[in-house]
DNA sequence: TGATTTTTTGCAAACGTTTGCAGTGAATCC
DNA sequence: GGATTCACTGCAAACGTTTGCAAAAAATCA
């Protein structure tokens, strides 16, 4: 019973003194096959507590059953609640979920896709690294393409190559948070934006200057500060923002944790939330709503965004369409203390 | 070129009128090959982009290099973090990780399992759910001990089975946690606790318990509340708390999300902190420090558990040694504005 | 009973590797 | 020049399944 090799389909055969192949359709519940050989193995398979092995089924089937998600980091809310909706709609399809974290690298992102590759996987979901992004290459993906595997660009999109891809309007969701400050009476808006090059943090920015220029506001190069998406990187910036001639009454956060480290600077330095300076952030993470005063956000649905990229994915599968698809979820403004009236 | 299938060893056997053994034996450096060969057979399978498949070599050696990781969600940086640090160091010894998010449920824990043991993973990292630790059950591991994988409880431990164990000493963080409230001045201390029956609940709550005792406070059973550890489970204990009679001077929170919804309402019932109440939560969260006032914390050195429950796993394997390790990786207090004294 | 159909089973190949063993030439030795 | 060593290479089996095809066994028919 402690036996260290699991128990086969062959040992199963030896035991009824029959074939390997009466087992298997005995086990797959084959039409042509006994009543009772049926039974009498699936009891027998049961009781010694068979399992098939999958390693030799998808050698065989050439198909694994798994998926490969590569996404840059797992620091943010957006990101895990994005997996957990994958992970959520392909548990039931039988799908395993193989997770890359590329720490926003380009060679670990090759070597990822590689890796993936070899496992013969079904299809990978990519959330492009910042690296990548920069770099421009993409012949790491071609491998991908040639061998038909479904690769569908999940949250952040790579415009050079045509594939489907699921993300969310950044670029409305900046717009939408750059009027609701104008909208309240804000005049000078500040964007802390994300690391320069990346999608995301570009689509934000558009969003944020295209909103401006609708509302006849100037933009104002020096309202304009960077950051690496972390709390830590937004507080220097913050705070030379705060210490302009004509300080910023409103700011519009790249994402939560920016947010949140500039609305603490700007209590700090004594200015008041949200009549002297409003905030907004992005993503609408669990804290945001238990930060005091609670910050307005953009809400990204990250978990749907995760489950329609599974069905994205599914769709593609059962259709044998190649039809690349490019869903584009809207965002939702959620109003909270810090940009009140 | 845009064949579906890969190239495979035979077809490069072909292309060189030779065996797949030499071709095998090229690639894998082999010291009976010919260099000639060798460097030419290398160089076509360069050109032609062959990748090893790892799923025969899976069947073959009956390695995965694919291990697995359980955890019942993905909400938590603690969570996360643990993951990425799983990923940083399993990934440079060239394993895989598959990644199942039970959901607190013991059915999906035990569906997953059995999928990764047909997926043949080498080694599982297990977390388990909370459905599990109450019903007590632990048949759906046994299949894992009996084919002598390596199953490592991850961060929430499950005492009734002999396996290698890593966590954080939650009795001794909540101890230092309350102990902290408690030199400080405070003498009406609640707890919001976890859901009863998990081991981190219950240690915490343990961990606050003794520490009253040891200073020679009473317990209070009315100052004890139950939360599921999501900030919204924290409001309305908090509210029934801050209505007592005499209302608490501190709150030890089970985790930095009840914790923040735990100020919010103290600080919308008029309260300040931390002068008429102090709070203390778990978990060091990126936000924590960003919240207003900034939160104190346990910190957990969530990456570093990840870390270090790989390097376990690694011993495991090369040693071979079937020795069980319990490691228990000690708290840190940080001490923040909340706890001010 | 013998022929025919039906039901059930087994054979063998295939998926892509690796590897012990045997075999092939060629080079070396005496 | 024949025996021995040496440097390579190929054969075949193995990992655990599935499946088309053929064969066997059983059932039906005439």
């Amino acid at each position: 019973m402690n036996s260290k090799n699991p128990v086969t389909i062959k040992d199963i055969a030896k035991k009824f003194k029959c074939s390997p192949s009466t087992v298997s359709r005995a086990l797959n519940n084959h039409p042509l096959i006994n009543e009772d050989t049926r039974r009498n193995i699936q009891e027998y398979a049961q009781k010694v507590n068979y399992q098939r092995n999958s390693v030799s089924l998808s050698l065989r089937n050439k198909k694994s059953a798994t998926l490969g998600v590569i996404v840059p980091t797992l620091n943010h809310f957006h990101e895990t609640a994005m997996i957990e909706g994958l992970q959520s709609v392909l548990q039931i399809h039988g799908y395993m979920l193989a997770i890359c974290v590329t720490n926003e690298s380009y060679l670990l992102e090759k070597q990822y896709i590689d890796k993936l590759l070899a496992n013969r996987v079904e299809g990978v979901f990519l959330s492009v690294s910042q690296e990548t992004y920069d770099s421009g290459h993409y012949e790491h993906l071609d491998d991908m393409s040639q061998r038909n595997i479904p690769l569908i660009f999940i949250d952040r999109e790579y415009d050079g190559v045509p594939n489907s891809s699921i993300t969310v309007d950044d670029y409305l969701g900046a717009f939408a948070a750059t009027e609701h400050l104008i909208q309240r009476g804000c005049r000078r808006i500040a964007h802390l934006k994300g690391p320069n090059g990346l999608a995301v943090s570009e689509q934000r920015f558009r969003g944020y200057k295209e909103c401006l220029a609708k509302h006849s506001l100037d933009f104002d190069e020096e309202l304009i500060a960077t950051t690496n998406f972390k709390a830590e990187s937004a507080i220097v910036p913050m705070r030379r923002l705060m210490s302009l001639p004509k300080p910023p009454d409103g700011v519009f956060g790249v994402n939560d944790y920016v947010s949140i480290a500039a609305m603490q600077v700007i209590l700090d330095l004594g200015f008041s939330i949200p009549k002297q300076v409003a905030v907004i952030g992005f993503d609408n993470s669990p804290f945001s709503a238990y930060v005091n005063p609670s910050l307005s956000s953009v809400n990204r649905s990250s978990r749907i965004l995760g489950e329609e990229a599974a069905r994205l994915f599914l769709n593609n599968m059962e259709g044998q369409t190649q039809q690349k698809e490019h869903i584009i979820l809207p965002p939702e403004l959620i109003i909270r203390d810090s940009t009140l009236t």
